[in-house]
DNA sequence: AGCTTATTGATAACGAATCTCATTACGTAT
DNA sequence: ATACGTAATGAGATTCGTTATCAATAAGCT
């Protein structure tokens, strides 16, 4: 039976007030920093059931895993600042059905896909020179 | 300055008879399997120079990195067998505009994406029951 | 051939993520 | 309320992919 545990609760606040996509080290730090003392595994833990029921998204990131709270039920995609995190849920019907056809027209059959986009928000466009 | 060795060759053409993606671990031990003398250190530099350079897609997948030669210059990407392995190149202007679209709505500049669909082959379709 | 220095490779070091297992505490039954 | 079974926790050890170290090697130029 799965129960409820103030651990689960605390990193799912924890995520949910996070601007970005943040690392489960990265939580565990800021949750012992503000007096919890919540253990690394517990937060790996929370994540990945997080995760599993679909409150969280992830995305894998110089080897390393990220998270961020998303709207629970919707298939959705992100729009990511590459300097400061700052993210954007996007849907993108034409996106979804250009993957399946692409799939079936290969002859693959339960396609998932993979689609985030990375770029400079407005607000760090202006304060980082193109390069 | 740069220099052609034995090694970067080795990697080079092993990355180019490997059926899908690949990891440096499984190249190195494939390439030590045929004879060859090589270092895994070195493996890992030179797959990350054919990325670089864009003689090499990259992806990760479960932590690991694993690299596909592919044909140089062309921007695309991949459909990939979750099951054997199998990947084919696939080009897809409506989402490379796509991409640049909604980055561009939400004030994001120097927008990059990262696009793969996942599925299972014909092959493998046949061979492993849908679920 | 000689020289400079980029490259190599065995190994150590690092870091993210998982496993272990004794302890804790959630949820239910009494 | 109290007792109980067991899921969950957490400190530390462990695994595993990747990178850094550094002496030895060899590529490319003169």
């Amino acid at each position: 039976m799965k129960r409820n545990t103030w651990q689960r609760e605390a990193v799912r606040s924890a995520l949910g007030t996070a601007e970005g996509f943040v690392s489960a080290q990265s939580l565990h730090t800021s949750l012992r920093a503000a007096g919890s003392s919540i253990g690394l595994a517990t937060v790996y833990r929370a994540l990945a059931d997080l995760a599993v029921e679909g409150d969280a998204d992830a995305l894998q990131q110089d080897g390393e895993s990220l998270f961020r709270a998303c709207t629970p039920g919707s298939h959705h995609h992100h729009l990511i600042c590459r300097n400061c995190g700052l993210t954007v849920e996007i849907e993108a019907d034409a996106v979804e059905q250009w993957a399946r056809t692409v799939a079936a027209q290969h002859g693959f059959t339960q396609p998932n896909h993979i689609v985030d986009v990375f770029g400079l928000c407005s607000g760090c466009s202006v304060a980082t020179p193109a390069g």
